[in-house]
RNA sequence: CGGGGCGUAGCGCAGUCCGGUUAGCGCACCUGGUUUGGGACCAGGGGGUCGCAGGUUCGAAUCCUGCCGCCCCGACCA
């Protein structure tokens, strides 16, 4: 047993870092905070973005870059924004090195190269893209803006985790500029939409539609909408985030516009990101103590096919008749042509991998006229005649995407409890974790004191909320709605 | 930044308390052979600044001092 991972009720954590290592996903590197994604893992990033990239084409949106260093003036201008994320900037502070005359063949910072102004590694882009929207808008006819990037961003976490939080990741970000209030409020009600589309549909993991409360909303947002999903360990993960930005923005950089009566107003902003955390989302939505599960429409790999006991010229010839057909049908097939592994190793090291189907050719199939066809999912095994091989294997793809995305409804809703006393509140999410749905009196001294009693904090207000007479789970006042608590990633 | 653990071959570890030939083991790797429908076996082989720097000593992986890094648990956070 090679590749033993830790089991997830052993030790969570130690379950989690397992499978991002041994499923070759990323790597700890050099850099304190930082990681290596490893081609497995950027090949699951490329079709989580480029399937968000055409979802963002289709709805009007395109791509551009801004630079990755924001000068500290402009970084500040938009105060509550730069409040929010003062404490975890890298700061440029110099522009050169030299050697250093004490310590022979080593380098210093050369005092005299000390930048006039100092420059922040962008933790987001605001600041830097709203200053160059000042010079792109004059009239009403220049709006709206709809602008992606995919960047890097870096945010300096006292405590990290791969993919869950890294001092640096991918990701990207929507920057948006509109004439009018409610058209840049529909704009990130539509992202929102979007983000959670791809989290049910491409991800199979269910989410939570809801907005945050005050306290937890974006620094600079005057709303702030999230997708909120939970993990098998009963937290929950904020898989991504839509603002409306009011005229914050506007205002910090006097981005105005003449509207079709001539008159100056401050343009409406937005702005909206998902990250390489949904990778992290993904690992601990579907994975088990075998390794990696992925859904099929974002596996890097969908089909693998395993000559057994090892690729002759004969299985080899099938296994590429049976690979072509399904590449025909946008099926991304790998044929092992390992021959120094056996066919065990091999099917331990694609489960620990997570792909989704896995069809073992032997001798005994070809006599048969069958194929072994094992799914990830639920690791059921069945003998399927070579004849309807292709068709089995497409629809099972869609079957096992379904499965997952039903399978983590379930748990969700088996994890989530309605509430309404504080004594259940503290009894249960220690032994069952999840979702509590409660009612709360809407102040955040409320919100705090949970927080501090319990470290549960308000993950959402659902969109969808039915309106309920009631009282709130912590102080008794009245409340006419019931908000999602979670202890959170 | 606090509390705990750890750093010895690519990975996982033993050895450290109590200093003493040539630093071991499992996996992985290389060569040859036998195997092959759920992580093969036999034989042979290669691979180490024992985290870094200084110190004590005839002699340091082992003792002392300083530093660095990693992991787990908290506080902070997407």
């Amino acid at each position: 047993m090679a590749k033993e991972i830790t089991g997830r009720d052993e030790n969570y954590s130690q379950w989690y870092n397992d499978i991002v290592k041994k499923a070759g996903l990323a790597d700890n590197s050099a850099v304190r905070g930082c990681m290596v994604i490893k081609p497995y893992g950027y090949a699951l990033w490329e079709n989580m973005r480029d399937q968000l990239d055409s979802m963002f084409k289709e709805t009007g949106h395109v791509n551009a870059y801004f630079p990755l260093f924001v000068p500290k003036s402009l970084f500040e201008a938009e105060e509550k924004n730069a409040e929010g994320f003062a404490k975890e900037c890298a700061i440029v502070t110099h522009y050169r090195l030299k050697n250093d005359p004490s310590q022979k063949g080593r380098l210093m910072v050369d005092p005299e190269a000390k930048l006039e102004e100092e420059l922040i590694v962008r933790p987001t882009s605001e600041a830097i893209i709203w200053n160059t929207y000042r010079d792109w808008i004059q009239s009403y006819r220049d709006l709206p803006i709809l602008i992606n990037q995919w960047a890097n961003v870096v945010r300096w976490e006292m405590r990290t985790r791969p993919f869950l939080r890294t001092a640096e990741f991918l990701w990207q970000e929507g920057h948006t500029a509109h004439a009018t209030r409610d058209e840049a409020i529909r704009e990130s009600l539509m992202i929102h939409d979007v983000y959670t589309k791809f989290a049910e549909e491409y991800m199979a993991m269910p989410v939570i539609k809801g907005y945050k409360t005050e306290s937890e909303r974006f620094a600079g947002a005057d709303e702030t909408y999230t997708i909120e999903a939970l993990m098998q360990d009963g937290k929950a993960l904020q898989a991504g985030t839509s603002h409306f930005l009011g005229q914050n923005f506007a205002k910090a950089f006097n981005v105005t516009f003449s509207n079709d009566k001539n008159e100056n107003e401050y343009v409406w902003a937005t702005s909206w990101g998902v990250s390489t955390r949904l990778i992290g989302a993904l690992i601990m939505t579907h994975s088990d103590d075998e390794g990696l599960v992925l859904p099929p429409k974002l596996a890097p790999t969908q089909v693998v096919i395993v000559p057994i006991p090892k690729p002759d010229a004969v299985l080899l010839d099938k296994a590429n008749q049976i690979a072509t057909a399904l590449k025909a049908r946008g099926i991304r097939v790998l044929v092992d042509k390992d021959e120094t592994k056996r066919p065990g190793f091999k099917f331990a090291e694609y489960e620990m991998k997570g792909i989704p189907v896995r069809l073992g050719l032997g001798n005994r199939d070809l006599e048969n006229n069958t194929i072994e066809v094992a799914r990830r999912d639920t690791k059921e095994k069945q003998s399927v005649s070579l004849d309807n091989v292709i068709d089995h294997v497409e629809n099972l793809l869609a079957e096992i995407q379904k499965n997952l995305f039903e399978r983590s409804v379930k748990f969700r809703s088996e994890h989530t409890t309605r509430v309404d006393n504080f004594y259940d509140f503290k009894e249960i999410l220690e032994t069952k974790g999840g979702f509590l749905l409660c009612h709360w009196d809407g102040t955040s001294e409320t919100e705090d004191k949970i927080k501090e009693e319990t470290k549960a904090t308000i993950r959402c207000i659902p969109l969808d909320a039915p309106e309920e007479e009631g009282k709130c789970v912590y102080s008794g006042k009245p409340s006419k709605r019931r908000v999602f608590f979670a202890k959170a990633y």
